[in-house]
DNA sequence: CTACGACTTCAAGTTCACTTTAGGTCAAGG
DNA sequence: CCTTGACCTAAAGTGAACTTGAAGTCGTAG
């Protein structure tokens, strides 16, 4: 059984090379070993990077992430932690809903500037109060 | 009657002075002219301030922000790309919710790991299909 | 055996939205 | 009048998560 290499882990997981030589360097996953120069990988990197793509889907950095794992390659995920960051995505939820509930009104409003549209004035001064503040910042660039 | 200098839109905004000479040089706010070297402002001001948050909190970019403004100062909003923005959030928070909800289950999940929890697995290989993928940043660090 | 191309390292570059720093100006209070 | 401190500019720095580039190594197909 031939344990896959860079390119493989790289072409099944739809992560770019250099993203996985990154995650090595910062810890967050770690090659079997070599051959020749080259990295090779066990099987299990494929749940790890799954691990590491949801943690980043849940809104925490890699170093957040990086947290979860201890040393001997086990996952120790606190689990206070994941309350507190269901708790972060509950107030972020609610904030975009208010958003997107604005954008599609404004979108469709007959107002002739959005200015005189008292729909679009609320969320305008809820902008200014900070209600609504912390921005997000939804869809980066995709990769692959 | 006296215009508010840039430590009094500051202080009213709750935006820092460096963030306002920033949007300046940005060319999305426009002093109203200089008492010495100083900016005084338009009480319009405010509500182009509020006007930036409010597209920050919709995702929008600074740049593409700056894109709503008239050379004129007056706001000219494509109605197509409030929709498109609509969408957009509509995915983050349909993404948002599979998360959360994972977390709080996994947050009191009785499985010895998360690992061996079906519902975390589900999770997992939803964040390892990339059905999830596209991360956000939901907490940037707050100012003041 | 040799050439090729895929891999390697290390450093620097990118984007976004600002902040910080260094060095200077000037309006106002005492 | 003089000091003070808030403002000014320009440039560099920050942090997250990678990407890109240059220069070098090496397994493998021919």
């Amino acid at each position: 059984m031939k344990l896959p290499d860079i390119a493989e882990v790289s072409r099944v997981s739809g992560i770019p090379a250099s993203a996985l030589r990154f995650y090595e360097e910062k810890g967050l996953i770690a090659s079997a070993g070599r051959h020749g120069l080259r990295r090779v990988y066990e099987p299990a990197i494929f749940e790890r990077l799954a691990l590491i793509a949801l943690g980043q889907a849940s809104g925490f950095t890699l170093d957040e992430i990086g947290a979860m794992f201890c040393a001997d390659g086990r996952v120790k995920i606190d689990r206070q932690m994941l309350s507190t960051k269901a708790d972060e995505l509950d107030r972020t939820i609610r904030r975009l809903n208010a958003m997107r509930d604005g954008l599609r009104h404004a979108a469709v409003c007959r107002a002739p500037s959005h200015l005189e549209c008292p729909t679009f004035r609320r969320l305008l001064s809820a902008a200014a109060k900070g209600t609504i503040r912390a921005p997000e910042k939804p869809a980066r660039k995709r990769r692959r």
